[in-house]
DNA sequence: GGTACAGTACCGTCCGGTCGGTACACTCCC
DNA sequence: GGGAGTGTACCGACCGGACGGTACTGTACC
């Protein structure tokens, strides 16, 4: 890790940014150091400046998606009001799928790390699997609930790789769809947690 | 296309069990003409008298891919006796999900393919886009369809980047209530169900 | 004076694709 | 029936370019 000023970190989201696009736009064959320095309007001295290796340029990209993954889940989190057990996967849900207009592809950084070097995704299995065991504590309602987590990685994954055609309106039916299943899972939860308009 | 006589076709076969294999041990990165040859018992010039470039190899796998699916999907269909709405959508979970010692690990010909040249996935795209229109007609319990087709997508791509850690039980817990959850959709799809006594 | 780059020249390897050639089977024709 | 021709299946050396990475100089800016 380096100092991190402002300026740096600044670049670096820049580098990761183009490196995200390139995939999504080109593929991740067309991933190249080359090429995402031009995208990112920085020399190829000074991506390696910031990413010393194409590995650590994935790396970074992994990283960062699990972080903002995280974020996103932390805020769904913190405006459920109940402490059921389904809070979890509905903050899971709503973090991972509700803002979708951003940048559901760094899914692209996924495919690009399980493309050049799979042992990149050791640290998305670890959290996965973390997700699984929470699921477990939930007996009977493990099945659902892994059907639940399930299909959000299926809209995540199809989103990525651009082959769920689904209509803005379909996708809300489905995420309506999810949040009511989960409710199932162990009720709704407490009461005032759905009234918003 | 060409001749298809058996010698070829077995070579083929052959050819695209080695990339398959090649992909889900070594990743997408390592799926070069040379390794491919070499793990078929090949040479490059046989690899290549028979996929004429990279592309047509990957297309190769990506066509095995489908049609693996719908014929397991067919025989799946079949099985099952009623003409409920929800018999294609059982068909395509069984067909995808049940015989899953075998090659699931062939979502790695998707992988491969999304890396190198993204376009190569528009027949996954048309295909799917199809599942989608029939799960339209099911109205009401569109959403609900559709989370159990991603929720099976997701289990796929999991399987095939080797990220779910599941255990066979849970699979088989995850596998019967996507089949419980399919039966809500449309009843349980006696047969013939609106017509017999 | 250290950070944060720009710029460039270069290297070794890897990889897709080409090309000339081989072996063998089959067929046509005299 | 035997040579000539044709097509299939396959081999493997080779080429050209792309790509990851190194190395170094210069320089704007706080």
């Amino acid at each position: 890790m380096q100092a991190q000023t402002a300026q740096a970190v600044a670049m670096r989201s820049r580098i990761l940014d183009a490196a995200e696009q390139l995939v999504t736009d080109d593929g991740a064959r067309h991933l190249t150091l080359d090429a995402v320095a031009q995208a990112a309007g920085v020399s190829k001295g000074g991506l390696l400046y910031h990413f010393p290796s194409k590995d650590a340029l994935l790396a970074g990209m992994i990283e960062r998606h699990i972080d903002l993954l995280n974020a996103r889940c932390s805020v769904e989190r913190s405006r459920l009001p109940d402490a059921c057990a389904s809070t979890e996967l509905k903050s899971w849900i709503l973090g991972v799928l509700q803002p979708h207009r951003a940048r559901e592809e760094a899914g692209a950084a996924l495919l690009a790390a399980a493309a050049n070097n799979p042992a990149l995704l050791d640290g998305v299995r670890q959290r996965y699997a973390e997700h699984v065991t929470q699921l477990e504590t939930l007996g009977d309602g493990f099945a659902r609930a892994a059907v639940i987590l399930l299909a959000v990685d299926g809209l995540m994954f199809g989103e990525a790789w651009r082959v769920t055609p689904f209509t803005p309106a379909q996708r809300e039916r489905i995420l309506a769809e999810l949040l009511r299943l989960t409710d199932e899972v162990c009720g709704p939860g407490s009461p005032t947690a759905e009234t918003q308009p």
